[in-house]
DNA sequence: GCCCGAATTTGACCTATGTCAACGCAGAAC
DNA sequence: GTTCTGCGTTGACATAGGTCAAATTCGGGC
């Protein structure tokens, strides 16, 4: 376990678990973090492990996932650079509730649990960034709940592929971060939905080859992913035998 | 807001999310505590609020839910006596990220979110208590993702039914804690198919009458939510064109 | 006991998504 | 270059679960 690269630290030090702290606090933190380096397929632990230590993704994609009493694996997260791993569950000494496979070949930093602990209690700052960075996660897990209670599939796409965009709205060219089997379980889909949820939203204006992506308007997507069916639905839903089918795609939605 | 009954403080002083703490810790943290009363319907917080509290219900039953986009709401999560709202999401100064509604008369312990913060600055024991009560909310999250990615609704069903039963194996009388509809948004489905689940649960020895329920083997339960498929699927899933499809369904014939 | 609105159930029907299988294609292996 | 292998796409089909509407029951008031 080599000493972190100064890239790598720089890296550490700047994901969102540590913003608002002073830059000392989080020197001291660091200090004695380690680098690991994973191969595509490598774990870094599994399910069921007891939690001993802290990570930072400083570079690739890590596939956070549970394997399911009926054995199919239910996709949590995918993580990449900047991002950590479950922190909160690292402090409490207790188990993983989840597996960490590498995606890619991935360089992660690596900070144990006990010295973390020890950090924390003596700078209550740090204890309040680490509660407000579960607070982040929690959110952003109550979000993902809403998608999968309240959204279509097709809708989900819709929402990923547009929080790849960078914000303005003209064509966008984007690349697909991996590959689609990974997406399709990341948004709860089979592959071969995945699939047919591309193909659907050609008739939005977005053009998918390989991981090559399209998109000529985004605020249709985000729409879309809003509210599939007041909108876009009509645009998206098949009328067998109908010819407005055609026309209603480029058309703008006609909002009361 | 009248200070809080004892009954109510002893309540708040056992939640999880102090588990372990030293006695004189809780103690000062539920000082300047508060009680609040909501009836049925009230809301005690909407979502974008921002947070200024940290709440414990110490009776009756609260509804955590999001409006998504479209309008609809999804259910995070529904408490009761002993669980604690959003602590972590206190303390950022963030906005609640879900409205928080009584679905009956509902008691509440209400602690300043400032107060918190300072008792955490002062108290290390208290913010890793937090943590580790953010991380357990976080694995109940994870835990409801990999469901609703997972199972079908039947077994998400049977897993609450399971849930609701105490330890031991023999039959089963257990009293459902809130309404039908409410049950139904809980586990991701529409009223119709809560319905309908329970219809095909009876196949496996489960009796639904109004709130009450009676099961004959929790055992399978737990099998049927763990795999449909490979057990009781067969059991459940109505083999077209063979002839045991009406002794599968007696119910059916006895229909007026 | 009788009546009303709300909660549940049921039935009929429809769409989204999973399943299984065949196939095309591109990069890796030969 | 050719074959092999695994991802991605497509088609055909099965099924769960949503939708709408009608029937039924439940919980209280009167």
């Amino acid at each position: 376990m080599p000493a972190p690269a100064l890239e790598d630290l720089r890296v550490a030090s700047h994901i969102s678990v540590f913003g608002g702290l002073k830059p000392e606090v989080i020197a001291r933190l660091i200090a004695p973090a380690t680098v690991l380096t994973l191969k595509h397929g490598d774990c870094l632990f599994h399910q069921g492990d007891s939690a001993v230590a802290f990570f930072i993704v400083v570079d690739g994609w890590m596939k956070l996932y549970r394997l399911t009493m009926g054995g199919d694996e239910a996709i949590i997260h995918i993580l990449t650079k900047g991002e950590s791993l479950p922190e909160a569950v690292a402090l409490t000494g207790a188990r993983y509730a989840a597996t960490a496979e590498a995606v890619s070949n991935v360089r992660i930093v690596r900070i144990p649990a006990d010295y973390l602990v020890r950090c924390i209690r003596e700078m209550p700052d740090l204890a309040l960034a680490m509660i407000a960075s579960s607070s982040r996660r929690l959110n952003r897990l109550v979000q993902e709940i809403e998608h999968l209670k309240a959204q279509s599939g097709i809708q989900r796409v819709a929402e990923f592929l547009a929080s790849l965009c960078p914000a303005g709205p003209g064509p966008h060219m984007i690349t697909l971060p991996y590959d689609k089997t990974l997406i399709a379980g990341r948004l709860g889909l089979k592959p071969e939905s995945l699939s047919r949820a591309f193909a659907k939203l050609r008739r939005v204006g977005v053009d998918v080859h390989s991981s090559h992506v399209v998109i000529n308007e985004v605020s249709k997507l985000r729409y879309l992913a809003a509210n599939e069916r007041v909108g876009v639905g009509t645009a998206l839903t098949r009328k067998v035998g109908s010819a407005l089918t055609s026309k209603l795609d480029p058309a703008r939605t006609s909002k009361h």
